[in-house]
RNA sequence: GCCCAGGUAGCUCAGUUGGUAGAGCAGCGGACUGAAAAUCCGCGUGUCGGUGGUUCGAAUCCGCCCCUGGGCA
């Protein structure tokens, strides 16, 4: 088995079941999650402990500044040398996360666009805040219409990026995704495995992660992350917690009230990724609990 | 005990001069190719506090009762 695979929803106890598979089977945990990656958020993305990244080898936690966009793109060739690397010392690589576009863009490859300029992708996101939403797809209509056909017109982050791409490359983005990528691993070379509790428990889960989170210093880390002073529009600052640990912060909130729509926050998206997990890895093995991945890894 | 203000969807509330009710949030379903912890789409029957009455017809008007705030005693 060239790899091990293992996503599921948010607080679904899949990083402790690939911390546990690593031991067992000398395996490498490669970072799956779009916001673990990120060096200035540690207790609020639930990135693994120094002690378990010690215990056991440990890649892309924590390696990209907050003040970095990170992208799929990025995660994806980042991945690769993970997963080669971690051959090439006799690990087995022991990919968990829960950003499911990750795991497809693995499997099956991204489509290869060049990069964008930065000042090309900074020009159509002013423009997206000058023209409005309306503004920004009738710009697309005019420039691309089988993109703009293909778009909400209510959908401001993938007109940006058709517009992006047709700006810089003078090609459609619609014949740019019609070229496939190169996937990195091969599905019937390694073991899938979705970790999907019931939602109650998720939802109990995630509830009770946050309690913890605050009780580990999120609110210190979200001070330490607002002391940057970074563009809202970060990814980084996106994490579920920052935006409203940071209104407590600023004495708009309540403790309570921050951490009440925290925990909504996260679990509505914990309801996106079961929608993601069913729609795209119907075909993967699925396990009630983490628990049950050791066993069926360790076989 | 008396006076006032309220009791409408899980929550916060709208409901024009009486024509059997609708928003936001939550929740549920869905989409998804370089910001994906993002971005976007769809879904609203609930003894309109209870009960009697007026009316062709009551969330809406009247009586009584119950509950919750606030005030006076």
């Amino acid at each position: 088995m060239e790899a091990i695979l293992i996503a599921g929803p948010t607080a679904s106890g899949k990083s402790a079941a690939a911390l546990e598979l690593a031991k067992r089977c000398r395996g490498t945990v490669i970072n799956a999650d779009s916001m673990q990656v990120y060096r200035e958020l540690h207790v609020l993305t639930a990135r693994p402990t120094s002690a378990e990244m010690v215990a056991v080898p440990h890649r892309l936690y924590g390696t990209v500044p907050a003040s970095e966009a990170y992208s799929v793109g990025h995660w994806l060739t980042d991945a690769a040398s993970a997963i080669e690397d971690a051959k090439a010392q006799g690990y087995v690589p022991i990919l968990v996360g829960g950003t499911g576009l990750y795991f497809k863009a693995l499997l099956e490859g991204l489509s290869p666009i060049p990069d964008i300029p930065p000042e090309t992708r900074t020009f159509w996101r002013e423009q997206s805040e000058r023209l409005g939403t309306d503004g920004l797809y009738r710009e697309l209509q005019s420039r691309d219409p089988a993109m703009a056909a293909r778009l909400k017109p209510s959908d401001p982050q993938r007109i940006v990026r058709a517009l992006e791409v047709v700006d810089a490359t003078g090609v459609s983005l619609v014949e740019w995704q019609g070229t496939a990528g190169s996937p990195i691993l091969s599905s019937d070379a390694v073991l899938r495995l979705v970790v999907a509790p019931e939602r109650a428990d998720v939802y109990a889960a995630i509830d009770a992660r946050f309690d913890s989170m605050i009780d580990q210093g999120a609110l210190d880390e979200v001070k330490a992350l607002l002391s940057l002073n970074l563009d809202q529009g970060l990814p980084a600052m996106r994490a579920h917690g920052v935006r409203e640990l940071a209104a407590h912060l600023a004495g708009e909130v309540s403790l309570d009230d921050a951490a009440t729509k925290a925990k909504t926050e996260t679990r509505r998206y914990a309801k996106r990724q079961m929608t993601w997990l069913k729609r795209f890895m119907a075909d993967w093995e699925w396990l009630p609990d983490a628990s049950k991945a050791i066993a069926l890894a360790t076989q």
